[in-house]
DNA sequence: GATGAATGAGGCTTCATTCAT
DNA sequence: CATGAATGAAGCCTCATTCAT
């Protein structure tokens, strides 16, 4: 009998390596249940469904991502908002490069119908805002802040999955590169 | 007795209509014949599994769409690539938003372990070529065209999904702003 | 691959059997099949649920059994009122004393909130209108004719009941011991 | 901490109300502590058994019918025989309709194989006793008093079922009903 | 006394696929 | 060609009960 919050974690770290390692579907919760080492009830003890621990894994994800990304941000000085952006690139590229196998698995082989996930909402928030900041102290003009963050966004993650794809999986290239691309966007 | 064509046809267009509306998962082999208005026995002479439904989808909306822009750029002038990459960019646009939902359904929510599908493969290779002759041309100077194809394509698919989820479809509206926000991409 | 109807049957005789024997809760879908010498999934194929079987099983008693009293009664004079209804009597219980037990599992160990079946509801106006023409034939009186049928129905039910609880199953004993007590209600 | 009384009262009231909400099955150990707001652990404090609350149920239901019916009958003259039986009558009317649909989900849906359940056998020896005296004393005469007990009893109930199925529920009105008719059972 | 985390056996149901007609 | 009855492996989930705190 620990404490909740153990066994919660113990049953979403389980899932998550199961799920990357065979897909959502191919898991079972009782393979779940196997890895983790607990009895069949725990499990739903703690989740009402299979579903909830993606939903769960989604959150945690998140939460971690932004935090990561947020906390380098505070490193940055205010005013230098091309160091803001790079600093944003850099740890999202990261960031995605180390867990990108979780968040393939979990936001995009299961989708109930959310085509835009509030947490996907959150991240282009974050980064609507350093544009949007960037843009009003002129450091670049941008006419459609949110246009620009998604497409920045996307096109990451594009990026970086080719990257990855093809074995070119060096976080420092691929931001390189990225810098570059998007550079041309932020101009003034 | 219908010919056979005309069968498999029913039995796609059935098909995608309910992962459209349900989701592949959740649509049985049942309700595909049922719709279809054919017996189940009738679906496996011409799929070999559910999963070669999905594969067909693919390869059809895939067709339908590399075709779509190819003949949009065939009308266009070889040397103008300004111009060439716009009728890209509008043949893109609204061909994915006429089909998004089936897009998202049949290459989203299905993938067996494979990131980078075939079937993207081949646009990105569309649009490199565009770009690369545009950059042999000096229309504009790009160090990494792959990585600009993927960008701008996975941009503009996060653009419009966000278009479409906020209720601004509307096709012109968003390539006027992708022109800009790419235009300022493919620069000297 | 048998007609429908014989796997439809077997599925309910081996299930009628489990439920007496074993009780509705403690038969599973397993016990079913493997009495009946099918696949599970025959099971599903002819009823959505386990629940479905005790419907359709309720439904089968009920038109047997008003069909034996319907048969029996239409062998008798139609004006001979007293007549009529000691066959009525006769039937009704000879029919209960053969399936009580399946009576008894169908009818009240399940019952998914609903007091007053559509089932019990049939033999109740069956009763009332032969006890309805007699009256009007004045072959008795009866200032409520619904609530007669339902405390003769009711109380036979609980004196057969009784009788096979007590060991004193014999049709013929019950029966007179029956039409002595419901007897003296039928009077003018 | 609560004395234990208390403690148990709340899961029985608890348990029955959920019984006749949900039905026995439905109910689970969990609902019930809920409801009661105390922890899982308590209800096996008091209750070996989900099993227990119910025939806890049954007996405390039994008792109180029996006493409330008895206590009528305490106060009529021992020797007004028709009396005697009017006031069980209505008494029996009035605590059934008072709680039949805890009597139903408590007597009917839960049934070990138990077709004349104790507690049944003492009602019915009640009126047995009644009924017998009455015959004794030439108040009336009855070839069988136990089937006629039977009867009438069963009857009641089927009655009364009747009476709150079609809206007419009014005990009065039940009793007037059911004494012109077991009046007729009741003769010389 | 009171709690609620932990259990695991076992039930119901789904559904892709086959194949005799 | 077309059908749909038959299959059975496999999954998700329930829930009464226990027991360490």
């Amino acid at each position: 009998m620990l404490p909740a919050e153990v066994r919660v974690d113990d049953l979403m770290t389980a899932a998550a390596d199961l799920f990357i390692a065979k897909g959502i579907e191919a898991t079972t919760v009782n393979d779940i249940v196997e890895l983790a080492g607990v009895g069949k009830g725990t499990f739903y003890h703690y989740f009402a469904t299979k579903e909830d621990v993606i939903l769960a894994l989604r959150e945690r994800f998140s939460r971690d991502f932004t935090k990561k990304v947020a906390d380098a941000l505070a490193q940055c000085p205010g005013d230098d908002h091309r160091a803001r952006f790079a600093t944003w690139l850099r740890g999202t590229v990261e960031a995605y490069i180390a867990n990108y196998e979780l968040h393939d698995v979990v936001f995009h082989e299961f989708r109930h119908s959310n085509r835009n996930s509030k947490e996907k909402e959150i991240v282009i928030a974050q980064l609507s805002a350093l544009l949007g900041e960037g843009a009003k102290a002129d450091a670049w003009s941008l006419p459609d802040v949110r246009a620009a963050a998604i497409a920045i966004y996307d096109g990451m993650h594009g990026v970086v999955d080719d990257a990855i794809a093809t074995g070119n999986g060096d976080a420092g290239a691929i931001c390189d590169r990225l810098s570059l691309l998007f550079g041309r966007i932020l101009v003034a």
